[in-house]
DNA sequence: CTGAAAGCGCTTACAG
DNA sequence: CTGAAAGCGCTTACAG
């Protein structure tokens, strides 16, 4: 894991050519307003000459600063993570830090590790997705972290820092709102796992929509999966089975949604007038699998740009307060969702 | 863009507290075999006691070496990037890089400024998938670094490095012969540009399908596009209307395939029936896009672990003889070709 | 505006 | 196996 450099030219050769001193082209490297046009110049030009690179890492230890930033996803074969992290980079470059970028694939150990890795190379900071399921040694250490950090996505109960995410019942609860306006009132929820917090609040807000309704929750009509297309086709199956089946589905993403429609294609079923099926995140895909999704919109770029600006403020004030942005989701009705064909 | 830190435990506070020099300690944390159990154990109770963090920055600095990689893509909220870094990060972590990772969207502008960024943060190689259109000055830069380099995906023209891509070739051969065995003659070519190298590739292939076959190549029915959902939609209205037009269709890439369909669904076109359409690339949503996509393979995850490998192969030997991965594309047979209709 | 000296946190010879 | 000294490439006061 290790390479030797050959010379790289140094600010020492560079000022010896120029016939200036070390101090001055450092000076004229950080554009110092302090230095006369004519010696910028001539200095410029002997870098230019010798192709000189600046050693950013030298300038950091010297004068302790950071100029990278870690960013610690679950997993940037999400598509959700994707625009999550273009948001963050695009915030980030404007900023200009350069990034450390890592997958957990929502392992504990794994992002125990990943966050070592990132503080032994000094980074200024951290945004992490936190895994689904945050160990208390893994909490502690994040607490312990000496760099500023902000958590987005998911929220870890008890750790007191920054966080960007969206109110995920109030998602939830206009998904089955949108269900119940239209007739449907046994509603399945399929996918995810209950100990994590994200099925959670999801949770809460499918509770609270069936409360307002005045409709029962039948607790059989819940089925757990992981949290993937196949997972979903295989709920979608025991769900069907049940004695007396939902006529509606809640999804705990997009992609257990998929999954659910692809099963549903096999056993002749049609989305939107046999079962309703609604999801959560409004992947590109959403739009475009056929019959496109009714699902509801979570913004994961809005969220990577609104942590790469919260980690920026809390890097420039250690001392501020925690701030919490909670982004509002937004239902998309589309084709996969319709009147509960049992109701008239 | 710049944070101080504050009290970091340095190595020697560390030797300090254990009652040993500094250079014991270093070689503590590097494990080396020339030091009693006995120090080590009290060394490393210490290192845990005031909570150390080993600063790899200063390491690396002292040591001349690098612990970094430089990934470069351009645009990882394409899903084939996505499974490209998946690939590249699998093999770099188990090497023990970190990487930096940066899109350029395919500006060689900004290619050029990452590059630079990454030279100054004394990254230790860089795998860079370029840009379509690199400027010889870009080119020039490539050429001085004095990093080890490997490019993959796309090929710089007369950039002596390591390389791993797919044969795109032989490729579109695949799926053109596909079309003509089903009794196609007039094959549209939509989207792509054709400045790009990656379009002329193609091409090749196009036309290598056609006289194999012996059949004549039709200039007007090629279309260029961006290489978007969007850009295939617009080609995919253009072509229908050609005087004459086709009865099938080739994508640059999978994207361009899904615009199409999604026009095609528009203009109550069925694809596979009414008009066959190919993709390229492979990538998840092929299979699960309604009706499923015929399309190519061509592998993103692979070439990132070969692109990753070789790297680390160059980094350990800078003088070994460059290499070219190509692998060998797959056609997969799905639902959206089938028979000419106008073919008995 | 410029120069000489000290130091960021580590590793590298080199003596003991 | 351990310690004292020098140095990686830069920046930071501090004099001039």
């Amino acid at each position: 894991m290790i390479m030797k450099k050959s010379g790289r030219v140094t600010l020492q050769q560079v000022a010896d050519h120029a016939g200036v001193s070390r101090a001055t082209a450092s000076l004229i490297v950080r554009n110092s307003p302090s230095i006369s046009e004519a010696t910028r110049k001539k200095v410029l030009a002997s870098m230019q000459e010798l192709g000189y690179v600046y050693d950013r890492i030298a300038a950091n230890l010297r004068s302790q600063s950071s100029s990278t930033i870690g960013v610690v996803v679950t997993d940037f074969a999400n598509p959700y993570y994707s625009e999550f992290l273009t948001g963050v980079h695009h915030q980030l470059e404007k900023e200009g830090y350069t990034v450390f970028l890592a997958t957990t694939f929502d392992s504990d150990a794994k992002q125990d590790n990943l966050l070592s890795t990132m503080l032994e190379h000094r980074v200024g900071g951290v945004i992490l997705c936190p895994v689904s399921d945050n160990s208390p040694e893994s909490i502690g250490k994040i607490l312990k972290l000496d760099v500023p950090i902000v958590t987005a996505v998911r929220e870890i109960p008890d750790l007191p820092c920054d966080y960007v995410g969206i109110n995920y019942e109030k998602g939830v609860e206009m998904a089955i709102d949108h269900l119940i306006e239209n007739g449907h009132s046994r509603i399945a929820f399929l996918g995810g796992i209950s100990d994590s917090s994200a099925w959670k609040k999801r949770y809460e807000g499918y509770v609270a929509a069936h409360k307002k309704a005045r409709l029962p929750v039948d607790e059989s009509l819940i089925f757990q999966s992981p949290v993937t297309r196949e997972g979903g086709a295989q709920t979608l199956g025991t769900s069907m089975k049940h004695e007396d089946p939902p006529t509606a589905v809640f999804c705990f993403n997009d992609l257990v949604a998929f999954g659910v429609m692809q099963r549903m294609r096999e056993l002749n079923l049609q989305p939107g007038s046999d079962l309703s099926v609604v999801g959560f995140d409004n992947v590109l895909e959403a739009e475009t699998f056929y019959p496109s999704l009714t699902t509801v919109e979570s913004f994961p770029k809005h969220i990577g740009m609104n942590a790469a600006g919260l980690l920026h403020k809390r890097i420039k004030d250690h001392i501020r307060d925690q701030e919490r942005i909670i982004l509002e989701p937004e239902l998309f009705v589309r084709a996969s969702t319709g009147k509960n064909p049992l109701y008239n």
